[in-house]
DNA sequence: CGAGTACAGTTGAACGCTCGTTAAGCTACT
DNA sequence: AGTAGCTTAACGAGCGTTCAACTGTACTCG
């Protein structure tokens, strides 16, 4: 047979698409064994069980996010604006370019048992916090204005992942056009004002002006 | 026994609480009768089957949620932006106190088999059409003024959808508030712009002004 | 009016199947 | 000789579903 990959990564691109098309609980070992071209016991030669190959698949998907993220945050400087704008890009982003991890990030995690739930969870808030953390400092030197940050911050969060339910990379729009208006939703909602020497807000701000 | 509720809607109760909290496939038929204080055949009394259970839910759940949305758009009146305001506030509502029953409706609809699959994709179609029509409708009138009509509508839905997720009735936000709050947003996110006398845009308006 | 009957409601036991997992052993390369 | 890679076969458990049988109640009919 042609070199096609190792055993591993077949098995994970299997799991990871039958999981993500029908479910952790729907999914038999057997239709992922299947799927990948290998027999059953095969499976249980490069993973112990049905559970730790969710576990990968969730753990490698984390990981990109983060990646993606910690790129864009790098390349974003210390503006809150241009950091939420970076937080929102790679969200899209990943969101788009690997939908189907994505959905498992999203709708599988919960398969997991309590053990390794915790950790898990706790992977998701760090997330949500890049949001938030960037939001926060916009809103206390006064460049977003929402009364509402935190039913903003929500509503961003849950229009970026649902980027991986409908986005097909063949559809009308372009993907970094996509990720721009989904910048450009963001600061709508955050209410952004661009900071102007004559119109800050902030009181630090205000106190610095005078 | 007390005059406990029918067998019938005590297994519909039972049903609904373990398909929201660990999924359908996750989910056995003796989970739900020992939940709902019945003994397993009985089950088969009431429903044929478990997947009759799962349709069961899905369209009282669409029932239910249509006929908040047309409650709420009878009182409405023919302005777009009361209209949108109508089906955001209606989803907020449902989404918020009937979390439970909207978690099947967002996550568990992907176990029915193809040929009832196809008629719930129909009505969720026009939940779907509810925003759009409201949105283009406000459009066309040039009172909703954002150049990405399709984002906002999915931006929106996602915002309320997530609402299930979060929201506890002993939070601090009281629900009327919540749902005016949502509206809001919606309002952000759609460019609302208010019509004036002298900043009419629509035909018949600019042809009664001169 | 009372016997007969039908049927809704419920039960415990079982069926056949698929599930995740394990065991034992074979091949080929190092 | 050892081990990575993989095979066939099987195990026990749990699944959705079915079955035969037993209640009580309500209705029919001589």
């Amino acid at each position: 047979m042609a070199g096609r990959p190792a055993g591993h990564q077949a098995l994970l691109d299997a799991a990871s698409a039958e999981f993500a098309g029908r479910g952790y609980y729907a999914t038999s070992i057997r239709d992922i064994a299947a799927r990948a071209g290998v027999s059953l016991s095969a499976l249980y030669h490069y993973y112990p069980g049905k559970q730790a190959l969710l576990a990968a698949l969730l753990h490698e998907g984390m990981d990109a996010y983060f990646a993606l993220c910690d790129d864009a945050l790098a390349q974003a400087g210390r503006d809150p604006a241009g950091r939420l704008a970076a937080v929102v890009g790679a969200t899209v982003r990943y969101r788009a370019e690997r939908s189907v991890a994505s959905l498992i990030l999203i709708n599988e995690a919960r398969a997991l048992p309590e053990n390794l739930a915790a950790a898990y969870r706790e992977r998701e808030r760090q997330a949500t916090d890049l949001f938030r953390s960037a939001i926060n400092a916009g809103i206390a030197t006064g460049i977003f204005t929402t009364p509402y940050p935190d039913d903003a911050r929500r509503t961003i969060i849950a229009a970026c992942n649902a980027v991986a339910q409908w986005y097909r990379p063949d559809g009308p729009v372009p993907l970094e056009v996509l990720a721009e208006r989904y910048v450009t939703l963001a600061y709508t909602l955050l209410g952004y004002r661009r900071r102007t020497p004559l119109a800050r807000s902030s009181s630090a701000a205000a106190a610095a002006q005078h």
